[in-house]
DNA sequence: TTTTTTTATGTATAATTATACGGATATTAT
DNA sequence: ATAATATCCGTATAATTATACATAAAAAAA
């Protein structure tokens, strides 16, 4: 429908400009041609996650929601004992730090490259289960 | 005075409680001894950039907004024409890509340890200046 | 100390946002 | 195709949140 469109260009614009109200963002949709009433817009950030932000000196803006802890790891696989984490440039090193903070029993260590990560998961733990809770623990909820 | 004290209970409550409005939370602070009403907590939640998060089917939480692109940077000093960087732990590398990938005519080139990234700032330029523009860039808003 | 400025916060209310309800349209199942 | 179900979205309004104004108290300046 028309939904998708209109809720990419919500992303645009509040990209590209400073608007805190749904109603200003309505008549910026309306000048591109989307008509729509507040309540959809109500509906449209709660489903793109994008929240109003308000800063130490009362102002308010509306903002995507960055993808959990921002450092995102992009992916995770097992190998046998071996997880192997692919993270953003540069960031392997950083969640190599989160994972050691987390002291589990069943990770034995990891190595950091720039944007690879291995853990070594010790003998009697199942690989898939701590992927899992590093998932969890890391990516948060 | 109180502020801080109750700020930081309310940093305690909406990390440990699923909390969809003002008026909640006020009770919850009540019971823990607050007297404080709705408007403060308007005040409290802007100042400690608390947002309320929408998921996808009709809920909504307060959340801590991380501090924008998550590997914040601590702090940024200059000593002549280097810029010395303080980060979280692990996440110089990550900063320093990030200065990298910038190409900025002012920085020559980083290096980066676990927590402390150097930048070197070329002759003809402010280090001051770049500072401030790296700031910029890498913290957003 | 006395004055001035800043900070914290309540009250009342304006401004903003979420949602119950209903209708229309699209999607899926039978 | 027909029925059953789900999605989209407007209207009207309830619910929630932000703020103008006022006050007290703390902090800073004189």
């Amino acid at each position: 429908m028309n939904k998708q469109k209109r809720q990419r260009e919500i992303l645009q614009l509040i990209n590209n400009e400073v608007i805190s109200s749904q109603e200003t963002l309505r008549k910026k949709l309306i000048n591109l041609g989307y008509s729509v009433t507040q309540a959809t817009l109500s509906r449209d950030l709660r489903e793109l996650t994008i929240i109003k932000k308000g800063s130490r000196k009362g102002e308010y803006k509306y903002a995507k929601l960055e993808s959990s802890k921002g450092f995102s790891i992009l992916r995770c696989d097992v190998s046998k004992n071996i997880l192997v984490f692919q993270t953003e440039p540069g960031l392997a090193p950083a969640v190599a730090y989160k994972v050691d903070a987390l002291k589990l029993d069943g990770v034995l260590g990891t190595v950091a490259g720039e944007n690879t990560l291995l853990a070594v998961v010790a003998e009697g733990y199942d690989a898939q289960d701590i992927r899992m809770e590093l998932w969890r623990l890391i990516q948060g909820t």
